[in-house]
DNA sequence: TTAATTGTATTAATTGAGCTAGTACAATTA
DNA sequence: TAATTGTACTAGCTCAATTAATACAATTAA
């Protein structure tokens, strides 16, 4: 359900953290729906605890999701901030593609940019 | 004339390369303009040399410039500015649609929005 | 020729973020 | 009551980044 990728610069607390906004983008999660419990899935990942338990906090004091001790965590049922940081990285995007057209970079190279990534490329 | 940010969780070297790449770009550094030597640049940024001449190294392994013993290091004549500032848009854009996965956008929703800047839309 | 400047190389030590390990506590559930 | 859950805390480990100290070779300027 999760992907860490072990050998990246960015921290594992932080790619949970990824993970959970982008699964619940994509209604995988829904709202009110239970997450793994932290050492379930610290098992899973073979990773510690508190590393897991650090992603959950970091969710939480965003408003993505809701902790209650004994019963676990859920996802929180406003997840506007999904779409808030959609609208933020689209106009990145776009600003970034208008000086692409400035420089006469033709759009077939901004795709095919644009196809490496969602094939995997230029990871790490 | 270079800006580091050092509590940054990219290293130092990197930004040093990526500064000389926007300079570049921006046309402040022009074709075998020299580079402030390592030692002088290291002082003036609070930094230690070595971590300069790290920077200078992957530039220089990457074609950016070039360096002589006695002489100093200097930016390279080979490509204008034109193909600089193709590289600095060329890693923003990969870098935004990066973010774009995690977020879970489809990769035909990206598409679209270039084709939409392409076609004028979105204009500022 | 001599001294200063430059890039480069090497080894060791230091620093800090991230992660692990272990334990404990409180609230909930079965 | 016992198991599960989130949370908190301290200590230690790992690794990349950075620092530190030196040395060497090529160039430049005196």
């Amino acid at each position: 359900m999760f992907s860490i990728d072990y050998h990246s610069r960015q921290p594992i607390y932080e790619q949970l953290y990824d993970n959970v906004i982008h699964l619940v983008s994509l209604g995988v999660l829904t709202p009110d729906e239970q997450l793994p419990p932290v050492r379930q899935l610290a098992m899973e990942l073979g990773i510690n605890p508190n590393t897991v338990s650090k992603a959950y906090k970091n969710l939480e004091n965003d408003g993505m999701i809701y902790s209650v001790v004994g019963k676990g965590s859920f996802i929180s049922g406003k997840s506007d901030i999904t779409e808030w940081k959609k609208q933020e990285i689209t106009t990145k995007i776009t600003q970034a593609v208008q000086e692409a057209v400035k420089l006469g970079i033709e759009q077939q190279q901004i795709v095919e940019l644009v196809d490496t990534v969602y094939k995997g490329g230029n990871q790490s």
